[in-house]
DNA sequence: CGCTAATATAGGATACGTCCAATATGTGAA
DNA sequence: TTCACATATTGGACGTATCCTATATTAGCG
């Protein structure tokens, strides 16, 4: 249940509304625990239900009262007894390499589209990557903490290099085919 | 939808029963994607219900009837499709990077102690991965297409790059945070 | 002799994520 | 003017994964 405490880390900075919430999730945390609309308001009701944060209304002329969520004393214990809870390693699924595995069949060409398509992918999302910090200098000042930034960029640091890495990978598996060095069909 | 492409990947090899499918899949694919055992049954029961495979009850004495699943041509038409098909590029999620994301407040050591664990972690994955091949071998007459064969040791060889990048970066952490490089809090 | 693992399948319950649509209005762009 | 977009929240429906339990028997180990 990462995206629970995904939020209650989120209000650690302050108080939030559900959509504020959507938008820094977007910038921030997106490519690694991309967050439903949906799937954050639900949850902020139940967070609030288990008495981990705590919602004021505030009323608005013309348009839906902003529900402003914070962080109760025992959210803030919930988190911290998550940040130190060791996780068990789920792998990730990955649906191109499934494709991968049973390639076997294709044309040469056809395995080729694969390999260069995901590679074409990764490389925009590299890009997506490195436009981040740009964005993130407005929230730095709300942050305000070098530690807490530091982290961000521990994470997209991360994301950076894995992103790098499979697109190193996809490279030489195209160059090796290209060399011929794919086994024949039949 | 990929679980069921998976199966149908898999009984193109040759007719299987669920059983068969679970350990096949705990070998071979289940490092980028795993297989709950009652969700290959119900996977294949919808896959029969839209004929793109057939089943074949073969009774036993004192024990369950095995069901034995074949592809069927719509079935392999369908497994074709799908290879061809380019897929959305979905970002996997990393619990752990959200741990990583919001461990500002915790202490030097807390932070330490996430990633020395998810070195460890990631140590023992590499560990599980260099043993397959050699598991691997005894379907290798089976499959006895060194193109399968090929593709199988492609996606081995991305989840090892892959668990190594990651390792390195961890590792690369580990040193930055012990020569005093994170930033102190408060 | 008892325990566990292997062979084989099935179904309920639940959590979680994703998509889509509805509600309401202001602002800026084409 | 029309269209999309930003602000803000909510709910239905569905797909997929995960967990747990039940059934039934054999083989092997200590």
């Amino acid at each position: 249940m990462s995206l629970d405490h995904a939020i209650l880390g989120f209000l650690q900075y302050g108080p939030s509304t559900g959509y504020d919430l959507k938008a820094i999730f977007d910038l921030s945390v997106q490519h690694f625990w991309p967050a439903d609309q949906s799937q954050i308001y639900r949850t902020l009701s139940r967070l609030t239900a288990q008495g981990f944060v705590e919602m004021e209304r505030v009323e608005q002329e013309e348009r839906p009262d902003r529900k402003v969520y914070r962080l109760t004393p025992a959210g803030v214990e919930e988190l911290q007894r998550w940040l130190t809870t060791p996780l068990p390693m789920k792998g990730g699924r990955s649906a191109q390499l499934v494709q991968v595995f049973f390639a076997a069949q294709l044309s040469d060409e056809e395995m080729l589209a694969i390999f260069r398509r995901a590679a074409e992918q990764c490389r925009a999302e590299l890009a997506q990557l490195r436009a981040i910090p740009a964005e993130a200098a407005t929230y730095r000042e709300a942050l305000d903490s070098p530690r807490d930034y530091f982290c961000w960029m521990l994470t997209l640091e991360c994301g950076m290099n894995m992103t790098a890495a499979h697109l190193a990978w996809l490279e030489s598996v195209i160059a090796r085919i290209e060399q011929g060095e794919l086994p024949r069909r039949r």
